[in-house]
RNA sequence: AGUCUCGUAGCUCAGUUGGUUAGAGCACUACACUGAUAAUGUAGGGGUCGGCAGUUCAAAUCUGCCCGAGACUACCA
């Protein structure tokens, strides 16, 4: 009978499917959860993705986050309940509904009616549920997909509701008519964390003009004029010629230095006299193919210029639009925001398409021009540029450029100083890919900006991962915080609980669907009219319902949807339908101790989240975030779709299974920096880790199956008898235990992955599993096996406990695997609790020998390689120099293992070194450094050439003084290191102070030794290559070449226990031919020897 | 344009408060070891630590400027 199951090979995706099979017949999962105390909770929120795209492989690296976190606090002994949620509303959502059905914005509420576009919506939300439900699943992460929470449900738009109403009862909620971005393309309004998203800022080419605003003669410009009939004109640069048919004003700085230019017209050539920044004159005039400078008048200063009016440039008789009642128009204004970086240090102003502009014509009693609708083309109004798309919205075949033909008109008629491409940072509509306009536009707003200290503080108390994207990135942003814009001019989306009275003078914000009862019911009665609270509370049915004022007169609701972001925000509250549900389960799960997602959702989620927070419950919504960076392809390249070169997850997932690709992704880098994905590097995770710990495995599970060895045995040595290498390596283990912790408490997954990783590697399978093979195949079941088994076996089982937050699948297979008999063991690595590090097993000297077994036995091999001696041929002697006190019994302890690896019969110590060892001596820069400052690196020469004798005094004397220009200086042993180089005479290695030196000297009977080691080896190699069992009994025939004869008669009976014979001999005729049993195999110095193995 | 992060071997990454000759893994070459191993050991090639200055006895590390990458901020025309 077997108590450890032995495979037949590695193959991480069955493991996957097989753990998956048993996690769900057993409810592992849920176990986890229900077996944690009500009262230790660790809350997680995870923030919703849209299931309206297929999830990408940057997403298995977010949520693997998300998941092994929560996974580690389980093991913990917190209740981690993760609940599900999907972000269902938005833009994307429309635009892809609009694009599957071929229409615009223009036709809904036309051609189709606005119940059936959202019911489109609807359907098309959870388009790729089922593909993020199999993402999910094969990725092993846990979250509960049963009971999410739905941003489109009645429940979930009632809490957001409640929360706005709480945000207008603080007086945070207001409209405002204030120029915002405005995506003619998409026909909405973008808030600034839309024009902040990745990629929106784009580098555009623009043709940009300095236009000619001919200065009308008056008394307040009578000093710009030299005579009657001077052409005077004020130069204007802008980026966007669109924006001049709407100019209003020019803008000039007060205390700006300007003068006048007395020069031609480069393009028609006529005299004409440019007004502009002294310090800019030179960018226009005087260069190549650029307008002479005739004369150019004294300086003056731009507060001169205010009030001086000029001519309409592009007049197509349009009536100024009134700003807080302010008509005037055509003259020259002062504003700070002007400066002399670029352009003309003057400004054009056109007050519908600038924050700036408008601001300063609303302070001047300036009005403005819009003379572009909201779909982006001018208006009918506008002579020759009429209904013409300012920018190409509609991917027009033969788009012809405005902006260029606005230039040409400028040239033709005078009006143009310069024209020429500029090359400019410009927003971009995230969905669109089109830029972005600047747009007059009534907008409800939350005043974030009154509680912009507080958040400021509350953000303080957050832990970032990494700190400098809470401390810079989003400090900054809070720093520099405007105003939310909470109004989406859509369809599909939670509905802005907003009623107004026509004229704006009362209003009402409904926090609840009683309330909005209430309100109906007084409607009704007043108005006379019959309504109901609809079944659904998004357009149109909501557009429907009338409220009245308290003098009796209807609202209606303001036909704006919110923000998405605002009911990302919100799902703290609203996934449990909070206030009017499961107050006390809120109460519970708040604020967050973890959240992660993906440093792009800076200004996105973990914003809102905190905004909301902040506003309404004046607290932080999470505790700790970790923010991780973008997934690139191998070549640093961001993965998209058009490129082709997105790494697919399913694919990913089912070629090297989850384990291997989550342990690559987070161990590889750290998560907040960007990833390199690559394939290669989730092999080397597969060969690094899990091969290794599979064989590791199967090395245990072979011999204690053999033994009929059980974890539940009742006779394992205390760890205090066991070996010492037993020690050291649970010494080691413990060690790792507590960093793993350390690590992962500071959710520092990546050093905790690569800890376990080297733990694995070089401490557990190369060193205590190779050195100890013997222990576990070696005779009968004894205490020194048990000890062996039992020390192994416990290396193993907190292995998998420590790997299982990031590889769930392997991790669980493998504890379940070493349950073997032992009742103990529980159903899943899942349901255990995180190993403890016990302090009594923490044995720095142990560890610190062992250090020195390593380093000591890797010089030996490196002299044996140098020396062309090869390791089955044993040696006499080590000889070392005692470096310390403690060195010599340090060596002792592991005495053993040294000789056996590096295969030397003993080693002997040189106590008193002086005469034998030649030393160097080594300023330490350090302790040195401080007390000598410049005269270091005399000092430093001077110990370097100290000569022996000197060396040996300082050894004995522990002092040595040094004389640097008339100072002297005593050193002593902190100061100096005395380091052996040479041993003449000897084949010497060093490194790190340590020396050996070896004893290369031969004799007969290492000679033969070394043939009978070889002789067992081709032995074993043929036992194994022709399927003998391991415990086969076999007879052996050898080919007598020189020195076997000897081997035999001296080594004869070694051979026949290390390879199981009862009998060896060599062949009576010296080399026989024809017999298909007798192998031929490699012998010394390339010849071949013949071999018969017989089983018996 | 500004802010932040970053730039170390062909690739992926370490590098403690400044300290001597800058490391590991992968990949490559040769040799060795192995009755667990797709593993491992030894040796080798491979670096102006992005560049230039500066501070210091001493700089991959600190400072300044520049170059390059990325993210963020910003419609100042």
């Amino acid at each position: 009978m077997k108590l450890y199951p032995e495979y037949k090979g590695l193959n991480l995706p069955d493991i996957d499917k097989k753990m998956l099979q048993q996690w769900e017949e057993h409810k592992i999962f849920e176990k986890s959860i229900e077996q944690r105390p009500e009262e230790k909770r660790w809350v997680f929120y995870e923030g919703p993705p849209s299931a309206n795209g297929m999830p990408g492989i940057h997403h298995v690296m977010s949520r693997a986050i998300k998941d092994l976190f929560c996974r580690y606090h389980t093991l913990k002994g917190y209740r981690v309940e993760r609940k599900g949620g999907w972000d269902t509303h938005g833009l994307p959502i429309e635009l892809s509904v609009e694009k599957k059905l071929g229409i615009t914005k223009d036709d809904i509420g036309k051609s189709i009616s606005i119940e059936d576009y959202n019911a489109r919506c609807k359907e098309t939300v959870m388009q790729f549920k089922s593909e993020w439900d199999d993402i999910t699943r094969k990725m092993g992460y846990w979250v509960d997909l049963h009971n999410p929470y739905i941003t489109y449900e009645n429940e979930y738009i009632e809490s957001v509701w409640f929360l706005l109403e709480k945000l207008h009862d603080k007086g945070l909620l207001y409209k405002g008519y204030t120029i915002q971005p405005y995506s003619p393309a998409a026909g909405t309004g973008l808030s600034s964390h839309e024009l902040n998203m990745p990629g929106a800022y784009k580098e555009v080419k623009d043709t940009t003009v300095v236009a000619l605003f001919k200065v009308t003669k008056s008394a307040d410009a009578g000093f710009l004029f030299d005579d009657e009939n001077e052409d005077v004109r004020i130069a204007a640069w802008t980026t966007t010629p669109w924006t001049l048919p709407s100019n209003t004003a020019l803008s000039a700085g007060p205390n700006i230095d300007y003068v006048k230019v007395k020069t031609s017209n480069p393009y028609t050539h006529t005299p004409v006299s440019v007004i502009m920044a002294e310090a800019l004159v030179a960018n226009w005039f005087g260069g190549k193919n650029q307008p002479l400078i005739e004369s150019q008048s004294t300086s003056f200063k731009g507060s001169a210029l205010k009030g001086i009016r000029y001519e309409p440039l592009l007049d197509y008789g349009n009536p100024i639009e009134p700003l807080l009642e302010g008509t005037d128009a055509y003259l020259v204004l002062t504003g700070d925001h002007v400066t002399t970086s670029d352009g003309t240090g003057i400004v054009h102003t056109a007050p519908s398409f600038g924050a700036d502009d408008q601001r300063v014509a609303k302070a001047n009693g300036v009005g403005t021009l819009t003379l572009v609708d909201l779909s982006g083309k001018f208006k009918e109004s506008v002579g020759p540029f009429s209904g013409r798309y300012v920018k190409d919205y509609k991917d027009e075949v033969d788009y012809a450029s405005v902006d260029v033909d606005i230039a040409i008109l400028l040239k033709t008629e005078g009006k143009a100083l310069n024209v020429q491409k500029y090359e400019h940072n410009y927003p971009h509509c995230w969905r669109t890919d089109k830029p972005v306009l600047y747009y007059p536009m009534d907008s409800w707003f939350v005043k974030t900006t009154a509680v912009k200290e507080r958040m400021i503080e509350l953000n303080k108390t957050i832990n970032w991962k990494p700190a400098h994207t809470g401390e810079k990135r989003f400090g900054n942003w809070l720093e520099n915080l405007q105003d939310w814009n909470l109004s989406r001019s859509r369809f599909w989306g939670i509905p802005l609980p907003i009623w107004r009275t026509e004229d704006g003078h009362e209003e009402r914000c409904i926090g609840s669907i009683d309330e909005l009862a209430k309100a109906i019911d007084d409607a009704n009665a007043a108005l006379g009219i019959k309504q109901y609270v609809p079944a659904d509370l998004h357009r149109p049915f909501i557009d429907e319902v009338i409220l009245v004022s308290t003098d009796g007169r209807p609202m209606k609701r303001e036909t704006d949807l919110i923000d998405v972001w605002f009911d990302s925000g919100s799902m703290p509250y609203a996934q449990w339908h909070y206030p009017f549900d499961n107050v006390d389960v809120f109460k519970r799960n708040y604020p967050a101790d973890f959240i992660a997602e993906g440093v792009d959702q800076t200004r996105g989620w973990f914003f809102t989240l905190h905004a909301i927070s902040t506003m309404v419950f004046d607290s932080v919504a999470y505790k700790n975030v970790v923010s991780n960076g973008l997934v690139l392809d191998k070549n640093g390249q961001k993965m998209s779709k058009r490129l082709g070169n997105a790494a697919d997850p399913f694919k990913t997932l089912e070629k090297y299974g989850a384990d291997a690709t989550r342990w690559y992704m987070l161990s590889n880098a750290q998560p907040w920096d960007n990833l390199k994905f690559d394939e290669e590097g989730i092999q080397e995770s597969t060969r690094k880790l899990f091969s290794t710990l599979y064989n590791t495995y199967s090395f245990f599970a072979l011999y204690a199956n053999l033994d009929k060895w059980s974890a539940d045995d009742t006779s394992i040595p205390g760890v205090a008898d066991r070996p010492e290498i037993d020690r050291w390596i649970l010494s080691r283990l413990h060690t790792l235990i507590n960093a793993y912790r350390s690590d992962m408490d500071d959710f520092d997954v990546t050093t905790a992955c690569r800890r376990i990783e080297l733990f694995v590697n070089d401490h557990l399978s190369n060193w205590y599993v190779r050195l100890n093979r013997r222990r576990f195949w070696k005779g009968e079941l004894s205490d020194d096996k048990r000890a062996a088994y039992a020390t192994l076996h416990e290396c193993l089982v907190s292995v998998s406990k420590m790997i299982s937050p990031v590889a769930p699948f392997f991790s669980d297979w493998l504890y379940g695997s070493l349950a073997g008999a032992d009742a103990n063991q529980l159903e899943s690595v899942h349901l255990t609790d995180l190993p403890t590090s016990d302090a009594a097993l923490l044995d720095e000297a142990l560890i610190r020998r062992m250090d020195y077994a390593q380093q000591i036995s890797s010089l030996i091999l490196s002299i044996r390689k140098k020396e062309k001696l090869r390791v089955r041929l044993p040696l006499r002697r080590i000889l070392l120099p005692v470096i310390n006190n403690q060195f010599q019994a340090d060596i002792e302890q592991v005495k053993e293992l040294i000789l056996s690896e590096v295969n030397v019969k003993g080693i002997e110590y040189i106590t008193d070194t002086a005469g034998i060892v030649s030393k160097i001596a080594k300023p330490n820069f350090k302790t040195l450094g401080k007390r000598l400052g410049k005269n270091m690196k005399l000092a430093a020469g001077i110990i370097q050439e100290m000569d022996q004798e000197a060396i040996a005094k300082f050894e004995i004397d522990g002092t040595f003084a040094i004389d640097i220009e008339g100072e002297s200086f005593a050193l002593d042993r902190e100061d100096i290191e005395v380091v052996s180089e040479d041993i003449p005479g000897w084949q010497v290695a060093s490194e790190d102070g340590v020396t050996v030196a070896l004893d290369i000297t031969l004799d007969d009977e290492l000679r033969a030794e070394g043939t009978a080691r070889e002789l067992v080896n081709r032995i074993q190699n043929i036992r194994k290559s022709s399927g003998l069992e391991v415990t086969d009994r076999i007879s052996i025939l050898v080919e007598p070449l020189e020195g076997i004869e000897e081997a035999i008669a001296g080594y004869g009976a070694y051979i026949k226990t290390e390879t199981l014979a009862d009998d060896i001999a060599v062949f009576a005729p010296k080399s026989p031919k024809g017999d298909s049993s007798i192998a031929k195999v490699d012998w010394l110095e390339g010849e071949e020897i013949s071999i018969r193995v017989e089983k018996i």
